[in-house]
DNA sequence: GTGAAAGCGCTAACAG
DNA sequence: CTGTTAGCGCTTTCAC
C-alpha cells in the first residue's frame, strides 16, 4: 500500500494525500477527513525510507554508550553498569516525544566509526554519546559531521578550549566534582583521616572530576594522600575487589574509610572486607557513587552519591531533538547536582 | 557526496558503483581495486535510505521489550530488571552481525502497534519481541505482517494451537518450568513442607510456567497448597516487598521456605524478614529466579534458576538475521535450560 | 564488462 | 485548493 493508492481510493493525487499526512494547511477539512479515513481503513503507513530519502527527518537518533567492559571478555553483559539504566530512560524519553532509537554499544577507538557511519548513511538525525573517554580528535571528527550531537558526561572546559563549542552540539553532565567533595567531607567530618579511594577510569570525565575532589578535599583539610590507598578499579567490580583484596592481605595499615567511584566498587570492598571479618561500617566506612540499584540492596545500606541519571538523559534527548528541530541552534551545555545520600555505610570516628 | 560523484571520479558510471559496493562478480579487479581506493579517500557513504527504497533491505532490526513497570509511574527506570541484559546482549550479538537495533519499551498493549508500525514503514527488516503478556490477537497481528519475528518467552504451545508457527516466525524460551521444578524440589528435598512462592505475572509464560512447576512439584510430593503463602508479587521487587509484610504482621504461621519466580522479589523477602529480625536462611529459605547481579550482591548469597539470557539473545538475534537473509525460512523454536545454582540462600531442617 | 534508464515511495516547487 | 513534475540516491534490468 503506497500513497498512490490511497490517493486513487479517495479520488485525488499523490500530493494531496502527502499534504494531510503532512499537517499541511491548505488542503480542506472535507478532503482531509476523507483521506484520514480511507488511510485508517488501510493502515497504511508512509515508507520511511521513501520520506527520508525526499527530504523528511527520520525521527530516529542514535545512542552510542561506550563499554566499560573489555571487548574480548565474551559475556559483556552485566560489566556494564549504567548502560541499562541510561539506555532505559533515553529509549523512554525519545520514545514520547515520537523518535525511535538506535543503540550501538562502542568497546573500541574505531567503533566511533560506528557513529559517524550512522551520521553520513543517514540513519539517525542526531547521536547522543554516553561515557566518552577523553579523544578530542574523535569528538573533533564528530562535531565536524554538523549532525546534532550531544555529549553526556564529557570536560566542558577541553570542548571550549578546542573550539568545539559549535551550534550542533550540546553537552550534559552532573556536578561530580561537587558531588564527590561533599562525599569526602562528610567522611572528613565524621573524624576519618584516612581516607582510601577506589579510583574509576580517569580517562573518563566523571572518573577524573571524582579523583579531583577526592585529592583535593584531603589537601584542604591537610590531610595526607596515600598513594597505597589509592586503588585502580577502573569502574569494575572485578577489579577493585583484587585491588582491595590485595590491600588487605599485605598487613598494611587500613584506611578508616573509602570514597569510591561507583557503587559496583563499593560493593567489593564490602565483599572484600566480610572476606577477612571486617565489617562495614564498623571497620571501614563507605561512600560511593551513583546510587543504582545496588545501594539499597547493600547491607548495610551504602551512603553514596546520586548520579542524576534520568534528568540527564531526558534532557539529553530534548537537546538532540530540539537541536534535529533546530528548535536551538547554538551550542548549549547543562549540569545536574548529584546530592550525597546518606545511608548506614558511614560511622562517626 | 554520493555515488555519481565517485562515478566521475573513478570515471565510471554509477551502475558500476553500485556494483563494486554490493561485491557483484562482474567487475574487473582494476577497477574494483580503483573505486575502493576512491570511496575510502572520501570516506563515502551509500545513503542506506535510498538503498532501503531501491529495495535492498535495511540491516536494522527492532528490539521491544514490554516492561513489566507501569505507564503512570514516573520514574521507570530500575523498575525494568531483565531490561538491561537483554537490550544489552541483544544489541551485541546484532551489532557484531553487522545489523542496527532499534529499541522501543512497550508499556501498554496499544504499544504493540509501534512494532506493526516499525514493520510497515520498512524501518526494520525484522523484531524481537521479550516479555510479550499472552494475548494471541496481538500475536496474531503481527505473524500477519509477515515480516520476521522472533518471539522470546512465550508460550510455544499456544502458538502451535493457533496455527502461528507460520515460517517468518520463531520462538526462543528457557526452560523455566525444569528449572523451577528443580529448584522447588532442591527446598523439598531440604526437608521443607511449608514452602511458599512469590508470583511472577501468570500473564507471562515465564511467570506461569515457573508457578505450575511450583503447584505441580508441592502436589507430586504430596505436599498441601497453603493460598495464603501464594502472594503475588507480579516481578515486582515493592509489591513483593508489602506481600510479604502483609504476611509477617498477620500472625499466621509462617512458610519455611520461598521459591520466588525473580530475583528481586527474593531480595524482597529478605529485607522484609531482616526487618522482623529474621534471618535469611535460618528462618527461611529462599531460592530465586534469574540469576542476575543482585543474586551475588545479597548476603547470604542467593540459590537460584539461572536464566540463559545470553544463550537465548543471541539466538533470537541469530534467527532473526537468519530469517531477514532468508538462510531460514520455516517455523523454529529452541529452550534453553535454567540450572539451579547453588549458593547459600537455603538450610536444611 | 559497462552504461543508460527505469523505478523504489515520497516530498515540494510550480503551475494553474 | 490541487495536480503535474522533478527530484532524493541507490539498485537493477536491459542493451550494447
Amino acid at each position: 500500500m503506497r500513497s498512490e493508492d490511497i490517493a486513487k481510493l479517495a479520488g485525488v493525487s499523490r500530493s494531496t494525500v502527502s499534504r494531510v499526512i503532512n499537517n499541511y494547511p491548505n488542503v480542506p477539512p472535507a478532503t482531509r477527513e476523507k483521506i484520514l479515513k480511507i488511510i485508517e481503513q488501510h493502515q497504511y503507513e508512509p515508507n520511511s525510507y521513501a520520506r527520508a530519502l525526499a527530504g523528511k527527518a527520520t525521527n530516529t537518533i542514535g545512542l552510542f554508550v561506550v563499554s566499560t567492559a573489555d571487548k574480548t571478555s565474551g559475556h559483556r553483559i552485566y560489566q556494564n553498569n549504567y548502560f541499562a539504566p541510561f539506555v532505559e530512560s533515553v529509549v523512554d524519553a525519545a520514545n514520547s516525544l515520537g523518535y525511535y532509537v538506535l543503540i550501538h554499544t562502542l568497546y573500541t577507538v574505531e567503533d566511533y566509526h560506528k557513529v559517524k557511519q550512522a551520521c553520513q548513511q543517514k540513519r539517525i538525525d542526531g547521536a547522543i554519546l554516553v561515557g566518552t573517554r577523553r579523544q578530542v580528535d574523535v569528538i573533533r571528527e564528530l562535531v565536524g559531521l554538523e549532525s546534532p550531537l550531544v555529549l553526556i558526561d564529557y570536560d566542558i572546559g577541553e570542548i571550549i578550549a578546542h573550539r568545539l563549542d559549535r551550534s550542533n552540539v550540546s553537552v550534559i553532565n552532573s556536578k561530580d566534582y561537587d558531588g564527590a567533595t561533599e562525599a569526602v567531607e562528610h567522611l572528613i567530618s565524621l573524624g576519618h583521616r584516612k581516607i582510601g579511594m577506589i579510583n574509576g577510569s580517569v580517562h573518563t570525565f566523571s572518573g577524573s572530576e571524582r579523583y579531583k575532589a577526592y585529592e583535593s578535599a584531603l589537601q584542604r583539610h591537610g590531610l595526607p594522600l596515600e598513594p597505597h590507598y589509592i586503588l585502580n578499579g577502573e569502574f569494575l567490580k572485578q577489579n577493585a575487589y583484587h585491588e582491595v583484596k590485595g590491600l588487605l592481605s599485605s598487613g598494611a595499615e587500613l584506611p578508616t574509610a573509602f570514597f569510591t567511584a561507583n557503587d559496583d566498587m563499593a560493593a567489593a570492598v564490602y565483599e572484600a572486607f566480610q572476606e577477612f571479618g571486617l565489617s562495614v561500617p564498623d571497620d571501614i566506612s563507605i561512600v560511593g557513587f551513583d546510587d543504582g540499584p545496588i545501594a539499597t540492596q547493600l547491607t548495610p545500606k551504602l551512603t553514596t552519591v546520586r548520579l542524576p541519571i534520568y534528568d540527564m538523559s531526558r534532557e539529553a534527548v530534548h537537546k538532540v531533538v530540539a537541536l534535529c528541530e533546530q528548535t536551538i541552534s547554538a551550542f548549549s551545555t547543562v549540569s545536574f547536582p548529584a546530592p550525597l545520600i546518606l545511608r548506614d555505610s558511614c560511622r562517626s570516628l
